[in-house]
DNA sequence: GCCGTTTTCGGCCCGACTGTTTTCAGTCG
């Protein structure tokens, strides 16, 4: 409704509307169950009964009536970079476009450079829009991009130039997914700095190259603009280019409480510049603590913000996979890596007998197992080494709510990760029936990858979350944040829902080889935007208390 | 359409860029 009515110019309407769209996208109660609609923030009167409509009847009418005075796909039309609901609109009344497809023909034919307000230029760059998002959905996986912008990092800053180097944007907040790649710098000599940078060997094409900014697009597919500012703005260009813009409004709207005016450049009382040089002096200006980027999402419901995990408080990690079950590494040499990175302790989790696909073990292969791993702690044992490798499988929650391993092996295993991998689309109903009655099995502590979502593949699939909480407090099962960078399961805001229900979690890396245990800090930085603090996560306990939580 | 430790009316984040303009609207982050 907000883009409609932008579309109509009414515009403080469509702010209003818009605000609601996303504030409803982050609460953390369902609506269904709210008694008083208007205590949402930005919900008032009409609002509130449009709400009301939609979940009585499916529908609200007035939504309906716009759509049908403007029939076209908006979301596609605006999802070309450079276009708007204004633009569309315009392209509606005198083209008839109505989608993506009638744009690109539009374009095609000229007629659009001919249309008063719209020129050649708009039109190629429509064109390119197009061509742009056909070539990719327009976000990159963090993990995917992350070690060729590491090393675009460490190269930049290596450069005696550069004083001052940091990314921003998605990226620093440390998003699932990132659309492009901000990074800043501080220098006196930019135009050797920005040189340096879009002839570096990873760029296969420039955007643009100036002095203040330039822009390349590097091999993974994704644009990195690099940002000249001066030393005196560098920690308000950070804050204001690390957003969220969400964040960035309610910062701006702080400061204008306190009669002052934040911008990219600084905090200004009047014309006198009061901080700029750090985010911490800009955010003390206004009268906050220096917010984690992983938490400037959205609104600033918290009193006091939390202390949340860091990867230094990881000792461990139970979800990995060895050479038993088709994985790349032997279970020695794992942990050897795992003793490399100083964790205490290493779970050894291989698929079981169901998954064909991933080599499953059975029961016998499994207790096999356990004997290499005693064999293995021995010589820790023996070599005085204060670390121990744990017997664990990653088992399969069948579609009637068993698992494919019987509770006499299970219990003999110093812990049970279960998960679902097959019969994703049962319904609602009985998907949720199904996890909890794996729940309640005695042997399985952990849930794997809860929501079975993976990014840019496959949603979730349909199951009542706040159900799977009540069951996991009561049987003190705990639920796990999988760092594949696919994955990222659970996500960020039922991260937040189970340390609000006092559900622990723990953080695994799913790693089928050894370097993927190095996707640890993927997971915690999930588990930093869901607000996880230490005491959340099961495997930043020392082994003794570790092994308690486990039933 | 919503909101109120100055307000029930008069505001609503801010600046840059682009392409089209000759003073600005639309889009973006």
């Amino acid at each position: 409704m907000a883009n409609y009515l932008e579309m109509e110019d009414s515009s403080f309407r469509s702010k209003a509307y818009r605000k609601v769209a996303e504030v409803l996208e982050t609460l953390q109660e369902s609506v269904e169950d709210m008694k008083d609609l208007e205590k949402i923030p930005g919900v008032g009167k009409h609002i509130a009964s449009k709400i009301e409509e939609y979940l009585k009847t499916g529908f609200i009418r007035d939504y309906e009536k716009l759509k049908k005075e403007t029939p076209i796909k908006l979301e596609e039309i605006i999802a070309v970079e450079g276009m708007g609901v204004k633009k569309a609109k315009v392209l509606y009344d005198k083209l008839k476009i109505k989608n993506l497809k009638d744009l690109e023909k539009a374009a095609k034919k000229n007629k659009i450079a001919k249309l008063e307000g719209f020129g050649e230029k708009t039109e190629k760059n429509i064109l390119e829009g197009i061509a742009f998002l056909e070539r990719s959905s327009g976000r990159f996986l963090l993990g995917k991009i992350t070690p060729v912008v590491e090393d675009i990092l460490d190269k930049l800053s290596n450069l005696k130039e550069v004083e001052k180097i940091s990314t921003a944007g998605s990226f620093r907040r440390r998003k699932e997914t990132v659309g492009d790649v901000d990074i800043l710098i501080v220098s006196k000599k930019p135009e050797e700095v920005m040189t340096f940078f879009v002839s570096l060997p990873d760029v296969v094409k420039v955007w643009g190259h100036g002095t203040t900014k330039s822009s390349v697009r590097i091999k993974e597919g994704v644009d990195v603009d690099l940002r000249v500012v001066p030393a005196k703005s560098y920690g308000s260009a950070l804050q204001y280019f690390t957003g969220s813009k969400e964040h960035n409004i309610i910062t701006r709207r702080i400061a204008i409480g306190k009669e002052l005016k934040l911008n990219e450049y600084g905090v200004f009382r009047g014309a006198k510049m009061i901080a700029g040089k750090t985010e911490k002096e800009v955010y003390r200006a206004i009268g906050l603590d220096w917010i984690p980027p992983e938490l400037r999402e959205s609104e600033l419901d918290f009193k006091k913000i939390p202390k949340i995990i860091e990867l230094k408080d990881i000792k461990g990690d139970l979800h990995c996979h060895s050479k038993w079950n088709g994985g790349n590494d032997s279970i020695a040499v794992i942990a050897k890596k795992a003793m490399k990175m100083g964790y205490e302790y290493i779970g050894i989790s291989d698929h079981t007998q169901f998954l064909k696909i991933e080599h499953g073990l059975n029961e016998k292969q499994l207790l096999k197992q356990k004997k290499e791993i005693d064999k293995i702690n021995l010589k820790f044992k023996i070599e005085n080494l204060k670390f121990r490798v744990l017997w664990g499988c990653e088992a399969n929650i069948l579609t009637d709510g068993s698992i494919d391993v019987s509770d006499k092996v299970l219990e003999q295993m110093d812990y049970v990760i279960a998960g679902v991998h097959s019969a994703l689309k049962i319904d609602k109903e009985k998907m949720t029936q199904r996890i909890i009655m794996a729940m309640e099995n005695p042997n399985v502590d952990i849930i794997a990858h809860p929501s079975g979502r993976i990014l840019q593949q496959r949603d979730e699939y349909q199951f009542d979350f706040d159900k799977i909480l009540e069951t996991a407090k009561k049987t003190e099962t705990i639920l796990e944040i999988n760092s594949s960078p696919a994955r990222l399961d659970l996500k960020d805001s039922n991260i937040r829902k189970a340390k609000k229900a006092g559900v622990k979690m723990v953080i695994g890396t799913d790693a089928h080889q050894i370097s993927q245990l190095d996707l640890m800090n993927f997971g915690v930085s999930q588990a930093r935007r869901g607000w996880a603090e230490k005491e959340d996560i099961i495997n930043t306990q020392p082994l003794s208390i570790l092994l308690q939580s486990f039933k």
